[in-house]
DNA sequence: AACCAGGACAGGT
DNA sequence: ACCTGTCCTGGTT
C-alpha cells in the first residue's frame, strides 16, 4: 500500500505533535476555499501561547490532527511517557518564564486563564463525545457499551483518525471487557494503533468518570452551552433522521468539515467533500455496512418532496441545500 | 467514473 | 403511513 505522507499537505508545519496515519488522504479540504471554518484563534479571547501547559492525558495525540488549533502544546510530555491518568485531571501548569511583573499578580492571572482554558478544553471534549454518543447511538460512559456499541465507537475512531480497519481485531469485546484492557493489552491486539485506540478510550472514560465525580447542575456554570448537559443527557436518542445525521456532522465543522461542510450557512447550503467518508458514517450509524453514497444520495432525494432539502439554485455536484436552514 | 433524478419495491417502525 | 435501504434505468458532468 501506497501510504500517502503528510508532508505535502504541510500539516507537520502547525502541529509539533502531529501523529502521522499511513492511511491519512488529503484533508485540510476547508484550507482551499474555506469560508466558515477558520481555527478559532481566541475562542476565549486567550492569547495562543495560553494553551500551552494545558495537558489532558492523551487528547493532544487524537485531536492534534482534527483541531491542531485547538491544543498547541509545546513541552507536554510525551505521549508514551506519562501514566495514563484514569482521572481527567489536567497537569498544573508550565513554569512560565517569569517576564517583569509582579510574580504572584502574574500567577492570579495565570490561574485564572488556565482555570477557563482548562473549562474550556474540557468542556469541547465533553461536547465531542457528546456528538459521537447522539450520531452513534450509544452511551457517553465506555462501561456501558455491548459488543455492537464498542464495534461502532472503534469504526467510528478509525474513521476519525483515519485509521486503517482495527475493530476486526477487537470483536466479541463489550465495554466492560474493553475498559478492563491495558494499553499492553490494546498494543498485543493492534501493534500500530493499540496506543491511539487506548488513549481514545481514556478520553471517553475519564469523561464518564467525571461525570460522576461532579454533579451536572452545578457545572452547568456560567458559560454558554451545553457541554454537560448534552453528555449526561438521556440515551437512548432513537431513530435518526438522515438530515439531522447530516446536520450534526455540520454543526461540528472541527470534526468533520473534511467530509462535509457548510458553503453558506445562512442558506443551508453544504457540500459533501468526501461522500465515501459521510456514507460510511451514516452506515456506521444506521448498521448497514453496505451503504455507500448512491443509497444516501437517494434518500436526500427523497427530502426533495418532501421539501426538507434541495438543489440550490445554481446546481453543483454534491451541493444540497437545507429548505429551513437554522 | 462519479454524480444525479426518480421509479419501484421491501422491510422495519 | 412513513422512512429509508436497495436496486434499477437513464441522463449529466
Amino acid at each position: 500500500m501506497g501510504s500517502p505522507g503528510c508532508e505535502h499537505m504541510g500539516c507537520t508545519a502547525h502541529s509539533p505533535l502531529y501523529i502521522s496515519h499511513p492511511h491519512a488522504e488529503p484533508q485540510l479540504a476547508w484550507l482551499d476555499e474555506a469560508e466558515d471554518v477558520k481555527p478559532p484563534r481566541s475562542l476565549l479571547g486567550l492569547p495562543e501561547p495560553s494553551w500551552s501547559g494545558v495537558y489532558l492525558p492523551y487528547y493532544d495525540r487524537l485531536v492534534m490532527e482534527e483541531k491542531p488549533w485547538v491544543l498547541r502544546m509545546t513541552e507536554t510530555p510525551a505521549p508514551a511517557a506519562p501514566p495514563p491518568s484514569r482521572s481527567p485531571e489536567l497537569s498544573p501548569p508550565a513554569p512560565s518564564q517569569a517576564q517583569d511583573s509582579p510574580p504572584e499578580v502574574e500567577g492570579q492571572v495565570e490561574e485564572r486563564c488556565l482555570e477557563q482554558v482548562q473549562t474550556m478544553v474540557v468542556g469541547e471534549v465533553l461536547k465531542d463525545i457528546n456528538t459521537a454518543c447522539k450520531l452513534l447511538n450509544i452511551a457517553p460512559d465506555p462501561l456501558d457499551w455491548n459488543w455492537v456499541h464498542v464495534q461502532k465507537w472503534l469504526l467510528w475512531t478509525e474513521h476519525l483518525y483515519r485509521l486503517p480497519q482495527v475493530s476486526t481485531l477487537f470483536q466479541e469485546l463489550n465495554g466492560r471487557d474493553l475498559c478492563s484492557m491495558t494499553e499492553a493489552d490494546f498494543r498485543q491486539r493492534s501493534l500500530q494503533f493499540g496506543d491511539v485506540l487506548y488513549a481514545h478510550l481514556d478520553i471517553w472514560r475519564s469523561a464518564a468518570a467525571m461525570k460522576e465525580r461532579c454533579p451536572p447542575e452545578d457545572s452547568k456554570s456560567a458559560a454558554d452551552d451545553d457541554s454537560w448537559s448534552d453528555v449526561i443527557g438521556d440515551y437512548p436518542s432513537q431513530p435518526i433522521h438522515l438530515w439531522q445525521f447530516l446536520r450534526e456532522l455540520l454543526l461540528k465543522p472541527h470534526n468533520y468539515s473534511r467530509c462535509i461542510r457548510w458553503l453558506n450557512k445562512e442558506k443551508g447550503i453544504f457540500k459533501i467533500e468526501d461522500s465515501a467518508h459521510v456514507d460510511r458514517l451514516w452506515g456506521i450509524r444506521k448498521n448497514r455496512p453496505a451503504m455507500n453514497y448512491d443509497k444516501l444520495s437517494r434518500s436526500i432525494r427523497q427530502y426533495y418532496k418532501k421539501g426538507i432539502i434541495r438543489k440550490p439554485d445554481v446546481s453543483r455536484r454534491l451541493v444540497y441545500q437545507f429548505v429551513n436552514p437554522v
